[in-house]
DNA sequence: ATAAGAACGAAACGTATAGTATCGTAATAG
DNA sequence: CTATTACGATACTATACGTTTCGTTCTTAT
């Protein structure tokens, strides 16, 4: 039972490993263009250049190969400069950047629009992102202690300051977003929208 | 060709006011429970009680009926109470409150998710849903103008910074929103996340 | 070498469901 | 009462999904 999971038959031809990669990179391509509804293993296997079959052997069904897939898709990457503001606006920067150079911009909004129908995906995929979002919680955590944030501030609401004008753009706005207003919104968020006389 | 739209023939059984309505709320309804993608003009037919050729007789497909159901959802209600805080709190806890008397709460990452793959929703939802903040843009304008608003603040990250921590637990959150956030959140964006002694 | 076993890509199969067209019936105007 | 239009129901046709089957290719063990 505690032997290795990968290697179990002496005999046979091995998966391809390329085959995998191909596999997970044409669902995500899919997704980004099709979103998640109108997916389908078949169009996976034909842009993948495989089988039906050989996709069929490695995962029940779609829902487990989209969860795959975007996990295997970057994070929020950690950074820890000893100021908040610099911590908040180099992850977001380097976030934005993903978007141009991997289909999570496309991939998100599709894949959150059917977790609202689809209680299964939510189930598989609600930890992932949810664990994408650590490195910004814990540059939170390490600002509070340092005796960056103000008294009386919910840090999960102080994230969802952070996060939430991006969210609104990528959902709503359509275009592209530039990495010029990261500096603007991490500013606001931390020094508030009011003048300081009122 | 300026003559009324509406009534053209002089004889024949008139269109069903009853299977108008029931049609867009049965629209609503699926919006809700299984997204646009599987939404069917055949599943609104039957869950409307109506014949396809009923539907099809009014829109030519299932996208301007989308539409059209979306924009009978209730927009953000004007507040103007001579005070940005308590505008802001009483419009967003007003809208949190759609969200368990009308499908909204499903239908937005709904098509939010479609928006991305789907151009042609994309032309026709976007005014809409621009049109559905104007409320919360005019608080803000008229903030301004008293001078509530801190020097160098750009009035649509102020609006995002407002609305997206709402947006990001809709979308990703999962569960039911509580007004009770809407304080703390409106508190944080206005004061700010950080220290003032920094 | 060679036989056995497993995975490979391609294609055939059966099913489900979409959109369209057609039916007899019901309702309104002249 | 007759003409006209909308009504709900249903039959039709085509597409395309997921699944399975097929001959071939690749790897290991004898």
């Amino acid at each position: 039972m505690s032997s290795n999971l990968e290697k179990e038959s002496s005999a046979g031809r091995p998966r391809s490993e390329e085959a995998h990669r191909a596999i997970l990179d044409a669902t995500l391509q899919l997704l980004a263009e099709v979103g998640f509804s109108a997916l389908t293993v078949e169009g996976v296997a034909t842009r993948a250049g495989v089988g039906k079959a050989t996709i069929y052997r490695r995962w029940p069904s779609k829902l487990p190969l989209v969860v795959e897939a975007f996990s295997q898709l970057p994070a929020l990457e950690e950074s820890d400069t000893g100021n908040l503001r610099d911590d908040l606006k180099k992850m977001l920067r380097s976030y934005l950047n993903l978007f141009n150079s991997t289909p999570l911009a496309t991939v998100l909004p599709s894949l959150a629009g059917e977790l609202a129908h689809n209680p299964e995906l939510s189930e598989l995929l609600n930890p992932v992102i949810r664990g994408r979002r650590q490195p910004l919680t814990r540059a939170l955590e390490r600002a509070r202690d340092r005796g960056e944030i103000a008294e009386g501030i919910d840090l999960d609401i102080a994230a969802d300051l952070v996060v939430g004008p991006i969210a609104v753009r990528l959902f709503f706005g359509g275009g592209p977003i530039s990495p010029k207003i990261v500096g603007p919104i991490v500013d606001t968020a931390l020094r508030g929208i009011q003048t300081s006389a009122v």
